[in-house]
DNA sequence: TACGAGTGGTTGATGCGTCAACCACGGCCG
DNA sequence: CGGCCGTGGTTGACGCATCAACCACTCGTA
């Protein structure tokens, strides 16, 4: 309804552009790359990575919270990951509502197979293509924009 | 197998954790927006735009190379619209296998009405976060990447 | 003790992305 | 003319993400 919606001058919009197809491409070739050397997906890794970090048994909502998803996608994620025999689900004795969330040994001996892959993956796609400085450069760029995320409603 | 898988050292591991949250976040609170104000999915919103500014009318091939897509996808984006009624799809008389993609009114008249939308939240949500340098700085690193990208294999 | 609000977690529908297989046609070379 | 390869495009199955609705249990309070 605006007439007038101040679009992008050059500058901007070669920023944007650029990003999202660097995202796109970048995140899309290290999913499947991972995806093919490791039989996970990007979701499987973090979640497996972050709970073996905690010591492999968690609270579902402990483990929701600090991947910072929504229940929901963690719910379907961990029966995925179940079916599969990466994770078990346990009931909580003191929250009848409640479940543990546990590696089972074939989780651990996936995730170790898969995060040096996971690293070199990484370095290749990503750190090699950077100096140090830009290195520094972009985690200052990606904070600003995380905290002014928080700062923004929505 | 390898013993000693080169960890990412932290300034690397920030560089990269940071970029990986941002990355998600600012994304997905864009996609979530757009979606909510104009009913279109990031997807149809690349779609439609790239599509009428050729002129609204284009081979199926010549739009999935401009978006940059596997054609599969393309062909399962472009059924899902058409069944939403903002593209169609023609035979073409020269080449009995081709199609021509067409914006319909409707898918004209949506873009139209989701750009104003997207390019505000896309200032708000990101380009306020940062300075013209910052931008620039982006700007060139994710070039850096995508050219680094291009001389990697996969 | 009963009830209501909040928390923990699941479920089902729907859309999106990928992979692999496939079909249909065009163009070339014998 | 005939076969064959490459290109244009579709299809189906599957995993993933989101949304909204829902169930089950706990806890504070009257």
């Amino acid at each position: 309804m605006n007439a007038t919606p101040r679009w992008l001058n050059p500058e901007q919009q070669a920023a944007w552009d650029g990003f999202i197809r660097m995202q796109e491409k970048l995140i899309g070739r290290l999913s499947r790359r991972v995806q093919a050397d490791s039989r996970m997906s990007p979701a499987d890794y973090i979640v497996l990575a972050k709970l073996t970090e905690a010591g492999g048994r968690m609270r579902f909502m402990d483990l929701t919270k600090l991947v910072e998803w929504e229940k929901s996608r963690m719910s379907h994620q961990v029966a995925r990951m179940a079916k599969r025999g990466l994770v078990a689900k346990e009931e909580c004795p003191d929250d009848g509502r409640g479940a543990f969330i546990v590696a089972t040994p074939a989780g651990r001996e996936a995730i170790e197979e898969a995060a040096p892959v996971h690293v070199e993956h990484v370095r290749r796609l990503f750190i090699d293509a950077l100096t140090q400085e830009e290195l520094d450069s972009l985690a200052r760029i990606s904070n600003r924009v995380l905290a002014h995320l928080e700062k923004q409603p929505d």
